[in-house]
This record gives structure tokens, sequence and C-alpha cells, in this order.
DNA sequence: AACAATGCCAACCGCTGGTAC
DNA sequence: TGTACCAGCGGTTGGCATTGT
């Protein structure tokens, strides 16, 4: 059967968000919550298809998101699961509360592969490389990758790996992954640490289950972990910017000394235009 | 200083699985 | 049982930032 595309594409805006879209979506489920996210452009007024809002709300805008590079110990749980799972990262991602799926895809495409390639370790089987095989990899080698895709071989131990093959290679992995976080320190900036983690619920709710019994299961049981701050919070909101209430977290405006600059955390690489949010009580 | 190469990540694309009818 | 619709997933890409020459 043929699928319609997700929505009506004409006249639908691509490519980054601007502050102003990303005010719209998150007033919308502010006061909604999360529904079908096929009639929330609609509905919140933006000329996005439901697929891109959803995506911008998981992958940045939701308030539970940590930012920043992953600790160490989040990146050798990384490495442990993905010798379990594979490239599932949404299973992976379930693991690490605060991370996205994209995040964490984002980091094993650009950390962690490269520093298991130099150890003389298969990013796919999570075995060592046979010598003689080539291991330098660079973004731009990932055409030829995409191209060529893995051999059958590499995916086959990569179905293995994910499969049936779990309990070996999470031995050789759990190493791996101590040797791994150990040497290669690439983390520059200050690691976030499980108290600074701004939703709580977040943390401390069992992992979402992955088997979701309903349309709604997965993204809106999230949404109620989400505690919606108060309405006093609006105030600090406009006042900081948005993407400074996006990379802190809401509860870091909610916080109990009501001073948000407390909660403010310097270390991100937070390097976003912040000017456009610069309004109402400035 | 100018340009090229490389790194990084947000966002997109297309597919899959689940569900309602 | 088959079809249509939806949310979610994983792979890929575009473009900006950074680094190297």
């Amino acid at each position: 059967m043929g699928r319609q595309p997700c929505c009506d594409k004409v006249g639908l805006k691509k490519g980054p968000w601007t502050a102003e879209e990303d005010k719209k979506l998150i007033s919308f489920i502010l006061t909604n919550g999360q529904c079908c996210w096929r009639a929330v452009p609609k509905l919140a007024g933006l000329l996005r298809c439901g697929k891109s809002c959803r995506l911008r709300w998981t992958n940045y805008l939701r308030p539970d998101l940590k930012r920043g590079l992953l600790s160490e110990s989040e990146e050798k749980m990384v490495i442990d699961l993905h010798s379990q799972l594979g490239n599932r990262w949404s299973k992976i991602a379930a693991h690490l509360p605060g991370r996205t799926d994209n995040e964490i895809k984002n980091h094993w495409n650009t950390h962690i592969k490269k520093k298991l390639k130099k150890m003389g370790i298969d990013p796919l089987t999570h075995k060592p490389i046979p010598p003689g095989s080539s291991s330098s990899s660079s973004d731009h080698e990932r055409t030829e990758e995409a191209a060529g895709g893995p051999t059958p071989d590499a995916a086959a131990a990569e179905k293995n790996t994910s499969t049936t093959d779990t309990t070996t290679t999470t031995t050789d992995t759990a190493a791996i992954a101590e040797t791994v976080a150990g040497p290669f320190c690439t983390d520059e900036v200050p690691m976030i640490q499980p108290h600074e983690m701004v939703v709580p619920c977040a943390a401390d709710a069992p992992a979402p289950s992955s088997s979701s019994s309903s349309s709604s299961s997965g993204s809106s049981a999230r949404a109620e972990e989400i505690q919606l701050p108060c309405m006093e919070w609006q105030e600090s909101m406009y006042l900081w910017g948005l993407d400074d209430l996006s990379m802190n977290g809401w509860e870091s405006f909610c916080c109990e000394d009501g001073d948000g600059k407390l909660a403010f955390d310097p270390f991100t690489q937070y390097q976003r235009d912040q000017e456009s949010w610069k309004f109402e009580l400035f």
C-alpha cells in the first residue's frame, strides 16, 4: 500500500527552527500536552509537519534533557548497551535519562566509534580488528561507508551481537568500555553530575518500556513524567530566554530559592543566539 | 588572512511496527 | 484479513564551527 506523506509538504517550512517557532511549540505543549503530533503544527500555528515538531520537542525542547557531552560512565554504558542491543539507539537512550537517541547516535558516530577504532576494536562487533584492516575514519568517509554499507559479515556479526551472542560480547565490552573511558578523556567541559540532573522524575522512573500497548504510551508517558512548572515560571522563562529554559530544564527556573541564576549551569556548549528571546521583561 | 579539510550536530527522510476500523 | 493512519526509529545529510595549511 502506498503511504501518504506524513503531512502536506507544500508550503511547509524546513530547516533550523527559529526561536519564535520554539516558543509556539513549547507554549502549545505546555497548554495541551503531547497529543496527536499531526495536529500539533496546525493547532500551534506552525508551518511545520507534525513529525518535525515531535523531533524538535523530543530532541531539543523537552525539559528533562541533559545537555553537554556524555560522561565517562554514560559512555561506558553506551558501549556496553551497544554490544547487547546494536544500533537500537532509542533502547540505549532509554537507559540514559535525559539523553536522546539522536544525541547518543551522534556521540557514538563522532566519538566512541573513533576511540574504539583507534584501539583496534571493531565498533560494530566490539571485537579486536584483525591486523591489516583499515581503522581510520572521518566525517568524509561516511559516504563510502554509507554507500558500501557494512560487509555482510559485519552486518551478520552485528545482528549476532544484538540478538544472540550477548553473553560473550557483554564481557568483552565491559572490559573495552573500561579501557575506552579510561585513557581517552575527550570531555573538555565539566560533566553533568547526577545531582545536577534537572528533572529527577526522569531519572527515578524505571526505564520506559519498549513495548507500547498504545500509540500514546511512549511519548505521552514521558509527558506525564514531566512536572509542568508553575505559572511564575513563565516570567523567569521569558526573563532568561527559552533557550536557557530548554537547556537547563524547567525546574531550574522553579527552584526553591526562586533565583534561576543559581540554577544556571555555565558549562554547557550553549552557543545559540539568544537575542531573539530578549523580550517582554527586558 | 584566506582557503581547505575536518568535526560536529540538528534536522530530514524513509521505513517499520502498532493500532483502529 | 486488509487497509489506512500514526508515532517512533535508525540512517543520512546539510551546514555551521573549528582546525590546519
